[in-house]
RNA sequence: GGGCCGUUAGCUCAGCGGUAGAGCGUCCGCCUUACACGCGGAAGGCCGCAGGUUCGAAACCUGCACGGCCCACCA
């Protein structure tokens, strides 16, 4: 026998181990094709709720295409994650005193390696926990064997192709990681900061003589080339081409016009710093101004920063700031608050900084990527993501893809040691590096053999973005890649679209010509459950691995499921596991009440829907098909929340709350065949709903369903099929049980106090109560109830209206003739509020003369059913007086 | 500076052209042999504001306010 409370943990264990045996989780039916791979998480740690979600949403679509008989792959992987893991390991190393530097590359990345795997096996452990249904045999990690050739062949043909080139351009530098970034790995952070105006004099002239420059960064003053000021700004007209001495060192410097400074802010005057500002750069380049780096990789100065080299960047702006008041430069500090380009990765403000890296080609990427999108080859779910995906894509810069790390996949050039400097730099003009998995034979501009590798490593993302031909096992060109790929749909967060999401489609379309994927479905981002991003520094991080033992995993799936609607994020609170959980119990119990009712050894046919059956099967087995079907709809256009709770409405408030309810009352008779027909809807429909219910909750409804198993045959086609007759017969039943319980409850009925019940009304109305009147008998805990077409309120009575029927229950000794005519024309007034409300349309004579006439039959129907309320609410008053 | 999203019951959110919904919370009854992780009943909403479209608007359009996010070179 099933314990009275469900508990999750016996049976998710169980279940994961029969998983497990059971191999592959991928159907191998024939039918339709679902193919997904999974956002490889990185393999910094354990999963957090994001993946939950993540992984819950993939899951319900891949089991219930399964379901539906399709073939179904899912890709199972992990992500070697490149500075966030390299940052984890710095981190542990440094609790045992050692460093990057003080293992040396070679060792360094072979704990990586050692911590990587461990880290897989985690992650693999909780993704199983959680019940992803993914193929395992298909497990794949971004710097495994296979995924390391694509990286390879990637950037060989990219490199062939001309879209992959070196040079020395302002990057964004993150001196705390000690790496380049690309564009998009910057965070903006609004602070505060400083306006400082200083007084660049002119060449030989006196301290008031020249301009004003305003600068946030005083530090870089150092390493200014130029001022620049707006061509048509009439205050510095006559100062353009003259030179300024540079406060500080004297040194002297071009005032040069350009539009791209804003006169308005300000004083109108720019200093140009064309190593350590990406506009100042830009302007450099126009007018061919000489770049000074003053601080360096290490975000200390530089000897160029003659008197301040050494000093941090912050110690050097104190410094320079003390120094230019001291020598009367400073002419006013304003206070201003402005976005500092932070690290993705450690938040620490990037540096603009020039230095030699290796860059991809975006715009020809790009294009067909946009096409795709124009085509509606892909498309991305909510719509609303394509306007700004789009224009991403159109305004792309080329893609700084290499790393000053040591994790990663690292850069296939080698230089040879005759024609190139130590850093990489050519000493001969012809010279060219060459790219190969091992050091090229000779050197085809010396003829000497001896090269040294690239020290760089790839971005992260650039694997990342191989991902969907990767997994299928391009360069080759496999089995797997011409049946899977396309893939349908890519499941993943918007904070990623572009970083990953625009990438795959750009590579993938560059290496097979059609789209990695078709659609890309967009969830949002859970939170905390005031909103706020969940983060260790904040400390509102939840994390699955405490949630499941308590609450269960299916509890966890079905709640992040249900507050899974389009694009929209999660404000997660551990309460919104209660209701999930209960519902677990909730669904056990039904079972365990339709099994305590069947035959303890499994009958030789299973049950079917056969015999006499009344009103409650005709009706359950037409709600059900309607829960079915759409579910099928939500589900198929994505809208994942709202199909958990279609399933959620149905088992609850229909099966359990009205069919479970009636069936009680012939299995608790003495007609065999009576009892007989109820198990077998009972048993079927349990079964059958608990099919739609495995997608989202697989580990309890799989054990419940084995339970079933062996008494539920399959419904077929013909036994589901929504009856108008048996939904209006049952809605009367409702509303009647409904007004008859309000009654009870009002006046204080007793709960174990039967009542008696005339209903006065036409024969029509009262027909399917009368015929169903074991019902309402059960439901109500009414003893007696009696049906006329007419009749006076009889003495002492209580009265109740539904469905154009009058009720009256007499309850001697609980009624207070005043209290009960208080209440009734408490209710009157709600009805006539209601009746003015339908008036507006049913007395509107343009409601009418334009309403389609389906509107105006529901129009009249409500109105017909409120007055008759008011009338008989009105009849029984005047009784009462 | 552009763009996107949100503003609905005490809280968290659905609904997105036809009489306002769910979960949680609150209040009143119930240990009615599937389930107290339960059952029954009830209270609680000018659906942010102002216009417009429509027979009809929480929903569609315009503007505004307030929140949030993304993109952008204002030093």
């Amino acid at each position: 026998m099933l314990p009275k409370v469900y508990d999750p943990k016996p049976v998710e264990d169980k279940r994961i181990a029969l998983w497990e045996s059971a191999g592959a989780c991928g159907g191998r039916k024939e039918g339709g094709r679902f193919v997904v791979v999974i956002p490889p998480p990185n393999v910094t740690g354990a999963l957090h709720l994001g993946h939950a979600l993540n992984l819950s949403v993939q899951d319900v679509l891949v089991r219930w295409r399964r379901f539906r008989g399709d073939r179904t792959v899912w890709v199972p992987g992990t992500d070697h994650g490149g500075i966030a893991t390299q940052n984890v390991m710095e981190k542990s190393l440094k609790a045992s005193g050692e460093t990057r530097m003080s293992l040396g590359r070679e060792e360094f990345v072979k704990r990586l390696r050692l911590w990587t795997e461990e880290c897989r096996g985690t992650i693999r452990k909780q993704m199983k926990r959680l019940g992803a249904a993914l193929d395992w045999e298909r497990d794949a990690f971004t710097m495994d064997e296979a995924r390391s050739k694509a990286v390879f062949a990637a950037f060989k043909s990219l490199w062939d192709d001309g879209f992959i080139y070196r040079g020395e351009r302002l990057v964004n530098w993150c001196v705390r990681c000690g790496t380049a970034l690309s564009d998009i790995e910057v965070e903006r952070e609004e602070r505060k900061g400083r306006l400082w105006h200083i007084r660049y004099p002119e060449a030989g002239k006196g301290p008031e003589s020249g301009l004003v420059v305003a600068t946030t960064r005083p530090e870089t003053m150092l390493g200014d080339t130029a001022v620049a000021v707006h061509p048509e700004d009439a205050r510095y007209r006559s100062l353009v081409g003259k030179r300024l001495a540079l406060p500080l060192s004297g040194r002297e410097i071009p005032v040069v016009a350009d539009a791209a400074v804003e006169p308005a802010f300000g004083t109108g005057a720019v200093k140009v710093t064309p190593a350590h500002d990406p506009d100042d750069f830009e302007i450099g380049v126009r007018h061919g101004l000489p770049s000074i780096k003053v601080i360096g990789a290490d975000g200390k100065m530089t000897a160029e920063a003659g008197a301040y080299a050494g000093l941090s960047r912050e110690a050097a702006r104190d410094k320079v700031v003390a120094d230019l008041e001291a020598g009367g430069f400073l002419v006013k500090t304003e206070d201003h608050r402005h976005a500092v380009g932070v690290c993705y990765r450690c938040a620490s403000t990037i540096e603009p900084l020039l230095s030699e890296q290796w860059f991809v080609r975006m715009e020809e990427l790009a294009r067909p990527a946009i096409e795709a999108v124009e085509k509606g080859e892909f498309r991305i779910s909510p719509a609303n993501w394509e306007k700004p995906y789009l224009e991403w894509l159109r305004h792309l810069k080329d893609w700084c893809v290499s790393r000053q790390i040591w994790w990663g996949h690292r850069i296939p050039v080698w230089y040879c040691r005759i024609c190139y400097d130590e850093r990489g730099v050519a000493r001969r003009p012809e010279a060219k590096p060459q790219v190969g998995l091992a050091a090229p034979e000779r050197c085809p501009v010396c003829g000497r053999k001896d090269f040294f590798q690239d020290p760089d490593v790839l971005d992260t993302w650039f694997s990342s973005a191989l991902w969907p031909v990767s997994v299928f096992g391009w360069p080759e060109e496999t089995m797997d890649l011409k049946a899977f790929y396309p893939t349908d749909v890519l499941v993943t967060g918007y904070e990623i679209l572009y970083l990953w999401v625009a990438r795959m489609q750009m590579l993938g379309l560059r290496f097979r010509k059609s789209v990695p994927f078709r659609r890309a479905l967009i969830h949002g981002i859970v939170r905390d459950k005031k909103g706020r991003k969940m983060s260790k520094s904040l400390g509102n991080v939840v994390d699955p691995l405490d949630m499941i033992p308590k609450y269960g995993a299916d509890a966890l799936r079905f709640s992040l499921l249900s507050q899974a609607h389009p694009g929209r994020d999660i404000p997660f609170a551990e309460d919104s596991l209660i209701g999930p959980r209960n519902f677990a119990n909730k669904i056990w119990n039904a079972t365990r009440f339709v099994l305590s009712h069947l035959p303890e050894t499994p009958p030789a046919k299973p049950y079917a829907v056969s015999g006499r059956l009344e009103l409650a099967d005709r009706w359950i087995l037409g709600e059900f098909a309607a829960m079915r079907r759409s579910l099928e709809e939500k589900l198929g256009a994505y809208e994942i929340a709202a199909a958990a709770d279609e399933i959620y409405g149905f088992l609850w408030d229909k099966f359990c709350d009205w069919h479970l309810e009636l069936s009680k009352i012939r299995l608790q008779g003495q007609d065999e065949a009576a009892k007989e027909a109820a198990r077998g809807v009972l048993v079927c429909v349990l079964a059958e709903t608990l099919r739609c219910l495995a997608p989202f909750m697989p580990f309890i409804a799989e054990e419940l369903l084995e339970a079933l198993a062996p008494y539920a045959g399959r419904l077929s086609e013909s036994d589901v099929h929504v009856s108008a007759d048996s939904i209006h017969d049952m809605t009367y039943v409702i509303k009647t049980t409904s007004a008859l319980r309000s009654l009870r409850a009002n006046l204080n009925v007793p709960p174990g106090r039967p009542i008696r019940v005339t209903a006065v009304g036409n024969g029509g109305a009262y027909e399917p109560l009368k015929v169903n009147e074991s019902y309402l008998r059960s439901l109500a805990k009414i003893e007696r109830i009696d049906f006329m077409a007419s009749g006076a309120k009889p003495p002492q009575s209580a009265t109740a209206h539904a469905c154009g029927l009058t009720f009256y229950v007499p309850l001697e000794g609980l009624i207070d003739v005043a209290k009960e005519k208080a209440r009734l024309e408490k209710e009157l007034s709600k009805v006539e509020s209601e009746l003015k409300k339908i008036a507006l349309k049913t007395e509107n004579h343009e409601f009418l003369a334009r309403a389609p006439e389906a509107e105006k039959a529901v129009a009249r129907a409500a109105h017909q059913a409120v007055s008759d309320k008011k009338q008989s609410l009105l009849r029984t008053i005047a009784e009462l007086s």
